[in-house]
DNA sequence: GTCATCATGTAAGCCGTTACATGATTGC
DNA sequence: GCAATCATGTAACGGCTTACATGATGAC
């Protein structure tokens, strides 16, 4: 699950720790957010497991001070040395992508997973799924609706409930028929363009990640 | 919130960790059960807290062999020296609810929780709250209104999302509306049995454990 | 007599949390 | 110089899962 954020993250642009919680907190509203106690720790598993790596912090040369001279180099290289090698200027950490990691991504959002696990997984999916071929979205989506439809046809006793158990019953009823219908528009514009191969609506976001 | 669940449904009716299990399935659908690994602990550390005890699996005598004579009582008492007392006659150990186990039932129940803390304890706390006073359950329907707003009023970024995460942010947006509208609803409904408090609709289950 | 189901439990491990410790940088 | 924020990390622990081990009972 922090992987799976983590590495659709990344897959967009570099980042450091700090900052990709602060996305991850956007993306998912601020229940479920991750705590740094789980996400620093998640990064050291990806660097070791080569699916990320530290990378040069791109610090962008335009308003450091003008640097007069030769000594500037010397200064420069100092403080290389002094901080380590892949350390920004404030003690960030940048991390990219790697080949393995954008593999592993696209094997986390597409893999089979055990029928009820974490809603926030399949969010997550949802969120990185511009990385994913139009049919395998398509796979995507009918396995959460399948799923949907073996909970909504699954438990109707009815069997003298009191007031609340009642409500509840219906909430989830409902909220299941909702999501339902928002998977089936999703499932429909995705037929629609695979039907329309051409003029297609959203090519940009096809294999965009920048090869760094 | 596996203590929660346990006591709650223990409040009703004495049960055994396998049909509890089964209850707890049917409560809260097949996504999200919990396992017998996480029910069996959590039994037993309910009992040594004192909140639930053991009791004598309450063998109803009607379907019992005739037992002919003086014998038959040395027998069962025999059998019941073997297992162990608070076993029935299928190794089931039956757990009935304390004192103490009601009222922490009642703290489960109403207890101020960290904003985010998994919905599923929400919906416990619904699928309980017959056992709390109607303020106690206007509290709780309060705060969860108050949760959901200001989740609405939180992250309305709109900054050139993708054609998924503007469908995940739509999608987040009309549940909450959703609940949020399904909130209102019990909260009135509250309001309106406080009006009326002679010909109340649901007073049987008003203080209905039967007390051991 | 054997298979499915009922029934209870333990052990290992995963995934996440809170609380703590540390330090750099920015703004006042 | 001090506080707020940015930034990274570790340690202890909680809760739940899977897999495993055991055994009773009922149906056929």
């Amino acid at each position: 699950m922090i992987e799976l954020a983590v590495l659709g993250l990344l897959k967009e642009t570099d980042l450091h720790g700090y900052e990709l919680k602060k996305r991850l907190g956007s993306l998912l509203g601020r229940r479920s957010t991750v705590s740094f106690g789980s996400l620093y720790p998640a990064l050291s598993r990806l660097e070791k497991s080569g699916a990320v790596k530290a990378v040069e912090a791109n610090v962008e040369p335009g308003p450091t001070m003008p640097m007069t001279g030769a000594l500037s180099g010397e200064v420069a290289a100092f403080r290389a040395r002094l901080t380590r090698p892949t350390r920004g200027l404030r003690g960030k950490k940048v991390y990219g992508i790697t080949e393995v990691g954008r593999q592993r991504l696209t094997d986390l959002l597409t893999e089979e997973t055990d029928e009820r696990s974490d809603d926030r997984v399949f969010t997550l999916r949802v969120a990185f799924c511009r990385y994913l071929t139009p049919g395998q979205r398509l796979t995507l989506f009918k396995r959460r609706h399948d799923d949907l439809c073996a909970e909504r046809d699954d438990g109707d006793d009815e069997s003298a409930l009191d007031t609340y158990l009642r409500a509840l019953r219906e909430r989830n009823r409902r909220a299941i028929e909702f999501e339902l219908a928002w998977l089936e528009g999703l499932m429909e514009q995705e037929r629609r363009a695979a039907d329309e191969p051409i003029g297609d609506t959203d090519a940009t976001t096809q294999e965009s990640g920048e090869p760094r």
